[in-house]
DNA sequence: AGCACA
């Protein structure tokens, strides 16, 4: 037994638990690691396909001893350690143990979660998406969208065989050269699982398709155009108006809550929808109305206004692509003012289960494909990859906060600002003291509450123009 | 052939 006098290598590590396995073969299947591994200890982790090429892993041992001696016998050995028949070098990580070795993107189901690396959204269609996961089943729904991680797709395949055939041939290679435009020399996908079951396909849309239901409607504005913003007689960009405002809240001293939002937006009309959500470190909200010209108004009226005295929670509002959201009737986060039925509203009551499929369909968000909306929050319910969610999908649906449907919004008022060490003078948009009383539901114009002269959005009336 | 995950 010669202890090992290698030369000291820049990359020596103090021994760990963990070991470091590089240049294995692609896709080295976590048996192969054991069987290596396992004549030293006993192995009690690993993580496989790692690095960009998915070539490299760790193993853990329980003890680290075992680690040590595999590392020495090698270091000595005249044979290298080998898996089919390719060298694996091997030598203590830099960590101490293997965390989270299961991501939920590695969790199967029967979505996959398909990021598109190294192209342009529009060097990539729907179709040659199809064509490409077709060969594995058949695909019921694609949606995609742009985030933060790049080009996305959610492909939807029946099962989560079907679906791990896809990913397991899939990750890591680049769609075929042929099926791209020229400038594009390589496209590579990079595939996790995703924690929907089913997509909510709106429409069938150069964005989404949903090829279980051929009558779907084509929806006339995504088809076409919208990656293209439209542009101005000025020949400026303009983004086309939509019925549903995008508003980022800034300088958010004071919680902003679906009521707060329903109160000052509610001034310029009927609100149908409305969705918090953080993107980006900030909060943002989606509000619905009935029609584009009420929107714009009420985008004039109130961009860079702000909620509260002392320029705080100051909005800055533009054009949601969405045009209808779905949101849960009833959360902390969303509420849709629409439904209004009080038997709808009895089902969802304390103690009974809110819509069925509800969670799992924040959707019109990522099949809208909206950059204002952080499509994975919505879809994904998970948080792998860059893949952490706005708003929580998996938030039941709390009870009203009231068992009297009509009243629901009248008694969540409390707003956490209430307790909040409020400079004098930055009064919310309701009255001073109204955090004690129950806000007003009908349609009161927020102004009538709030003193003049302020700088806040409530206390001025809203501009109508024409 | 050279360190994941958050």
């Amino acid at each position: 037994m010669s202890t090992s006098s290698q030369p000291q290598f820049r990359y020596t590590q103090t021994p760990s638990k963990v070991l470091h396995l590089r240049n294995l073969p692609w896709e080295c299947a976590e048996e192969e690691l054991v069987e290596l591994c396992k004549p030293f200890g006993k192995i009690v982790n690993t993580k496989c396909n790692v690095g960009a090429n998915r070539n490299q892993a760790f193993v853990e041992f329980a003890d680290l001893n075992q680690a040590i001696s595999m590392v020495s016998y090698y270091a000595s050995s005249s044979e290298p350690a080998q898996i089919r028949g390719k060298t694996v070098y091997i030598q203590y990580s830099n960590r101490h143990e293997i965390v989270n070795n299961k991501s939920p993107g590695d969790t199967p189901g029967n979505v996959l979660l398909v990021t598109i690396e190294g192209v342009e959204p529009n060097d990539v269609t729907i179709e040659t998406i199809h064509l490409v996961f077709s060969a594995f089943g058949f695909v019921h729904k694609i949606a995609t969208f742009e985030k933060a991680a790049g080009f996305q797709a959610l492909i939807q395949f029946t099962d989560a065989e079907t679906a791990s055939s896809a990913r397991n041939a899939l990750d890591g290679r680049s769609i075929p050269r042929y099926l791209l435009p020229d400038h594009v020399t390589s496209c590579y996908l990079r595939i996790s699982y995703s924690a929907h079951t089913d997509l909510n396909i709106k429409f069938q849309s150069h964005r989404s398709r949903d090829y279980t239901n051929p009558y779907l409607p084509v929806n006339p504005t995504a088809m076409e155009g919208l990656l293209q913003p439209v542009v101005g007689p000025d020949g400026k960009k303009q983004e086309p108006q939509s019925n549903v405002l995008l508003a980022s809240i800034e300088n958010m001293q004071y919680a902003v809550t679906v009521d707060v939002l329903h109160k000052v937006f509610s001034a310029f009309g009927t609100v149908q929808k409305i969705a918090i959500f953080e993107k980006n470190g900030g909060t943002q909200a989606l509000i619905q109305y009935p029609d584009v010209t009420t929107a714009a108004v009420a985008k004039e009226s109130l961009e860079g206004h702000c909620i509260y005295d002392g320029g705080y929670c100051k909005l800055h509002l533009s054009y949601s692509r969405h045009t209808d959201l779905n949101v849960k009737a009833y959360s902390d986060k969303s509420r849709d003012y629409t439904i209004s039925d009080p038997s709808l509203l009895a089902t969802q009551v304390p103690g009974l289960p809110a819509a069925p499929n509800a969670w799992q369909n924040p959707q019109g968000v990522p099949v809208h494909h909206g950059t204002d909306y952080s499509a994975s929050a919505a879809i994904q319910g998970q948080p792998p990859a860059g893949q952490v969610p706005a708003w929580d999908p998996n938030f039941q649906a709390r009870p009203p906060y009231g068992s009297v449907p009509g009243q629901t919004y009248q008694s969540l008022t409390a707003p956490t600002y209430v307790n909040a060490a409020r400079p004098a003078g930055s009064s919310p948009l309701s009255q001073p003291g109204a955090s004690s009383m129950p806000m007003q539901q009908q349609q009161q114009p927020p102004w009538a509450n709030v003193r003049q002269g302020g700088a806040a959005v409530l206390g001025r009336p809203p501009y109508y123009s024409r």
